[in-house]
DNA sequence: ACGGCCTATGAAAACGTTTTCATAAGCAGC
DNA sequence: GCTGCTTATGAAAACGTTTTCATAGGCCGT
């Protein structure tokens, strides 16, 4: 039935060695070697992966663990990890922690027990604060979100610029009633309302920040909420992607439609946001860039371990768009 | 460094038969379990899966083949098969084919040499076509694509009659000159072809069609030509939901915003559908009930392997909304 | 009190590879 | 033609577990 090493031996006249040494790299001779790759033909062997990875203590194997799946920034961002590890001829475990710090604990764990070459991972605040390099075995990348300084390697967006870019280009457009609704899981959904808020200190602007769990359906609740109020604001930041469509379903439906209604800005480039009308106004991540240096810093780690700790830093692009037109 | 079994088994004072049984659920005297727990903390012990899965032969492990992981169907349905996977213990391989059959067959291979479990896959047409039950040591799932009658257990939607729901419902709102534009390498879009055909016939009405790789841009262009020619239909039946957000975008382009423009009804009631105005008319599939279904017949075929191949098809639900709106 | 039968435990085999170590053969230099 | 060096090959160890097999001890029925 399972077709071994052993087996292509056999059929091949040759040792289990040099079968091993014919798939891999090792010195055999041409003659040998065609042997054995028509034994391997003909008895349709593959090799084992478990047997292999015990042996050679080498999982070639990263760990890509993100936040939530759905949400199109981290589809990106998988895409190119995915193909950065793919080119380095390794594999990709993929895993959702749904922002759960229990299920972020237990996939730290699985990728402890695969022996993985490395690991991406976007986590949560709560885990960030607890993230020490001396408890895993191997390189972990931080992305989008960050520990405290001096942990590990990680790639970010200049969050506090970005959050204060949409509170500039609002004030240009002539709004001053502005206020952030921020996701309540991140350090990066803190930075931009860090930046948020000193732009709106540089304005001499009265900034108002509410705070929720980065998805649609809690967004859209929490703006619908606000909006009902008697402190309704004139524009609106949000702070990612998902809080970002809850907003625009919670206009919508309280029948605010811009222009006239409010105003909205937010985060990802999402391929939808150019769909709804007339555009939404959004901070576009670089999101090729930020898995392909994620990949780039871990690979450089392990081939350095001792190298200092390196954080990379890039720049969002602003994108105006209807949502956010001169009133 | 690298703790393993005997290191517990020495710090607790038992052999390493007696550590392995007490960390899976061999006898063991409550004493010794404790002893074995304290050692195991002590020590940090995390243990070795490769070592595991070699040993045991269970790789405990399911593998999630799609097309594309961008489009929301399939990332909505892999969140299903993940929990399934999830809470039967077992791990998850999520691989991305980008509707290219030598990824496809790479992967396949992978599956293989990983000793996985079960598979659950969304093939292309063309490898559909090529897929053997004989060649697979595990259970084969086919999902929203299925191959030749009787190869192996799958999950589909209903997709001839729910290409004719679309038509029927543009002709109930008065339009007759119906185009559909249908993706080139899944059966699914296939199906959905002919269901469109017959019904287009049913009504005594001229079918055209076209093919597009499915994805936005192709898509965007095809449309981008079509409304630019001399033939230009009066609504479009689309085939998934990337392909239907291409036509929005050429359907913009071209000035031909609806209502009074052109008519678009497609696949996948993805959460942008209902907020590009006035909304798109979409048959929703129901994703989480696909996913689901798939590992139950996964783990059936595991339960059961010789019965009778089984292929679940499951109805869609038409969502009519502003971009079909009587002329 | 004794034989038989469970039960908990340990020693060692086994899982399928890669890698180490030893060896034989080939070849250059004298 | 012998020595020393390189190279291809095979035998066997090793990777870290689980599982098999043997054994010792306790308990039950007689």
């Amino acid at each position: 039935m399972a077709v071994g090493i052993r087996d292509v031996a056999r059929a091949a006249g040759v040792s289990t060695a040099t079968v091993s040494r014919a798939l891999g790299k090792g010195p055999v001779s041409d003659a040998l070697r065609e042997q054995v790759e028509a034994a391997v033909r003909a008895t349709g062997y593959r090799p084992n992966l478990s047997a292999r990875r015990l042996r050679s203590q080498a999982a070639q194997t990263i760990g890509l663990i993100v936040a939530d799946i759905r949400n199109p920034f981290f589809t990106a961002v998988s895409r190119a990890v995915e193909d950065a590890a793919y080119r380095a001829g390794m594999r990709l475990i993929l895993c959702n922690t749904g922002e759960d710090a229990e299920r972020e604990a237990l996939y730290l764990r699985l990728m402890q027990e695969e022996r993985v070459t490395g690991v991406v991972f976007a986590p949560t605040r709560r885990t960030a604060e607890r993230l020490r390099p001396e408890d895993f075995p191997f390189p972990l990348v931080l992305i989008d979100r960050t520990g405290p300084p001096g942990g590990h390697d990680g790639v970010v967006l200049d969050n506090v610029a970005a959050g204060a870019a949409l509170v500039d280009h609002l004030v240009e457009q002539g709004f001053s009633r502005i206020s952030g609704l921020f996701g309540s899981t991140s350090s990066t959904a803190e930075e931009r309302r860090d930046g948020y808020l000193s732009a709106m200190r540089r304005h001499g602007l009265a900034p108002q920040v509410r705070t929720v769990l980065p998805d649609a359906e809690p967004a859209q609740g929490e703006v619908a909420r606000w909006l009902a109020g008697a402190d309704r604001p004139e524009a609106l930041v949000l702070s990612n992607g998902l809080i970002l469509m809850g907003a625009v379903r919670a206009a919508r439906a309280a029948g605010l439609a811009w222009p006239g209604g409010i105003a909205l800005a937010g985060f990802d480039n999402e391929p939808w946001t150019d769909l709804v009308e007339p555009g939404l106004t959004v901070i576009e991540q670089p999101v090729a860039e930020i898995g392909a240096q994620a990949m780039d810093l871990l690979f450089d780690r392990l081939k350095n371990p001792d190298q200092p700790v390196r954080k990379v830093v890039l720049s969002g692009r602003l994108i105006a768009r209807g949502s956010t037109a001169r009133r």
